[in-house]
DNA sequence: GAAATGTCCAAAAACGATTTTGGTTTTGGC
DNA sequence: GCCAAAACCAAAATCGTTTTTGGACATTTC
């Protein structure tokens, strides 16, 4: 038995090599108790000068574990450089390689997609917890895994919200911005929604239209207008706006980049960001402050979003079956794009 | 014998269904061509009844193949959005998913890591074919996953470039740079390089050297600066350069990040972009066109760069064993960053 | 000193597919 | 109508683990 071998070498191999069973190999890398420190020792080293690994088909075949958490990008991170994206995995993958489970990203490129690369995935069984976003408020990526009882956390919510979710409290961002309008001296100001398919999108159309109410401001229905994902998005309902005699004085917008999007649409009018029109935006990207004037947002602390969500779904495979829920505060981030009216003069 | 099983159907449950072997709905199922075309439709419509989907890790750990290509993420990528990144895995994705592969996403959060991270990959047999960029000149992953054979295609090249990768002409494109810049009347330009650790960083300062050369301009060593890759480097450069009186009229910058932030830091200094000082970047990431003044910069068709990428790794993996090499070009976006120094008047 | 309790390990049975082997039917050419 | 070739299919071997079962030995307890 040479220690160069031309094929993998697998788990008999190590066994022939330290002279045991392997039954006692296996146990012994697979940290049982039942076996003795100085076997363990031995076992592993051989391992290691044989270079061996456990085969990930087999182990899974056999365990029907695959120590593997999945997360799942849907079609609109996928064309757009979301921040949010990528600073959020890194954060989830921190907390997951502690446990010893590797973190994996699929992508839908889709929308009609995304419950078929649920499927795949559950089906073969390539994983054993899923992660996604952009929830719906009727959602049949979550019908589904509730159906197959399959472990699963969500960035949203739905309308059931009978699962368990992480998410930013949309809600009181909204009910900030617009508090902190108001405060400002404007009276009319329009919200510049992200998609209202998603369910943040709600929620904060719900903060922004208490905060109204809260003041006694009437809602104007013509100052709420709908964004899309598509870059100019925001430029666009800024033209419908200053061109159908709208005018607001103050814009909060659903994102940064239809805030970004809407204030070179509203200098094309002549007016100016922060002086003309106050903005506020929510996420700040990185582009926000760069900008000029520099957007007034809400900040996003990834890496916490990110160990929060990856703790969540070490919870669930550990068995808790209770509930998961948690909604993480965003903080203001004040700078110049959201002056008062006042400074017009 | 019911359809409606507990536990989850296998193939055994299939044959069973279907009255017939297993080994003929598994050929049925792959696409063998010695069964009858109707048992095929029979076999599928069975295995679409019962919602039969073949185990991963069984038929992988028969067949030895995962139809699954893996891109692993290095620490830059996952820390800053780089727009390079998604837009790429939409194209890779594109064309894998056509020929019935998957494509999965892994992280390497550490630069130590990135080995540890493919030897686990490529041991454990979790994928046929590895992707990955940011080649240095001598990179041990590709040491390595040429010893094991293993199927890789990188985006950048190496030192002794023996093997299959895809990049930029980041040459050509520092030397499109730099020749328009001295077209324009410059003769004081700064390169702001991306991180020497990086291969086609070292091809971009060729690229500028060569320009300079070309126009007989002498090199002064002084004005090549290496940054990093945190936001704040180009800043770091540009100050460092303005304050230590070697006052460029225009700079060059491997990537719009360093552009941007050299652009910040010049106007502490009272000096303006694209009129005292010309810029280019590189990558035309979105806030560039954003910017003010715009930032002149090169294109990346990262859609196109990813499908070629595809069908490179799956060039591969049809057993074509020839050395697949690829240069991009990148288009010159002339904006307004880099007007002349004759402007300044 | 026997019984009870632990500790450690070996043998063998799964897991669920693919692939090999070989046998039976169909087809087609003469 | 016969034979060879092609088409089709069943049985069994195989991939490399983990887990179950149970046995051997050492240690403690009465």
């Amino acid at each position: 038995m040479t220690d160069q071998l031309q094929r993998k070498p697998n788990i008999r191999d190590v066994a022939a090599h330290v002279g045991m069973s392997v039954s006692t190999v296996s146990r012994a890398l697979n940290g049982y108790n039942d076996v003795n420190a100085k076997t363990r020792k031995k076992v592993e080293k051989a391992a290691q000068t044989l270079g061996y690994r456990a085969s990930f088909a087999a182990a899974t075949l056999r365990s029907s574990q695959t120590q593997t958490v999945t997360f799942m990008v849907s079609k609109p991170w996928t064309k757009f450089v979301d921040p949010f994206f990528l600073g959020l995995l890194d954060g989830i993958e921190m907390v997951l390689q502690a446990q010893g489970y590797d973190l994996q990203v699929v992508m839908a490129r889709e929308f009609e997609n995304e419950i078929e690369v649920i499927r795949r995935t559950v089906e073969r069984n390539r994983c054993d917890a899923l992660l996604f976003g952009r929830t719906r408020p009727d959602d049949e990526r979550i019908d589904y895994l509730q159906d197959k009882a399959f472990p699963f956390v969500t960035i949203g919510q739905t309308r059931r919200n009978d699962h368990d979710w992480i998410d930013r409290d949309h809600y009181k961002i909204a009910r900030t911005a617009t508090d902190r309008l108001i405060r400002l001296g404007h009276t009319r100001i329009a919200y510049l929604a992200t998609p209202y398919r998603y369910t943040y999108s709600g929620h904060a159309r719900d903060g922004y239209r208490a905060a109204l109410a809260a003041a006694e401001i009437a809602h104007d229905p013509a100052l709420e207008v709908e964004c899309y994902l598509s870059r100019k998005t925001g430029a666009d309902a800024m033209t419908h706006l200053l061109s159908s005699g709208h005018d607001p004085t103050a814009i909060f917008c659903g994102n940064d980049m239809i805030a970004l999007s809407a204030i070179e649409a509203m200098r094309t009018f002549g007016q100016e960001p922060g002086r003309d029109i106050a903005v506020i935006g929510c996420d700040d990207m990185p582009m926000a402050a760069a900008a000029q004037p520099a957007l007034t947002t809400f900040s996003q602390n990834l890496d916490a979003l990110g160990m929060r969500m990856g703790r969540m779904i070490l919870n669930k495979l550990g068995g808790n079956q209770s509930r998961l829920q948690e909604l993480v505060d965003a903080t203001l981030i004040a700078r110049e794009s959201d002056l008062p009216p006042a400074r017009r003069v």
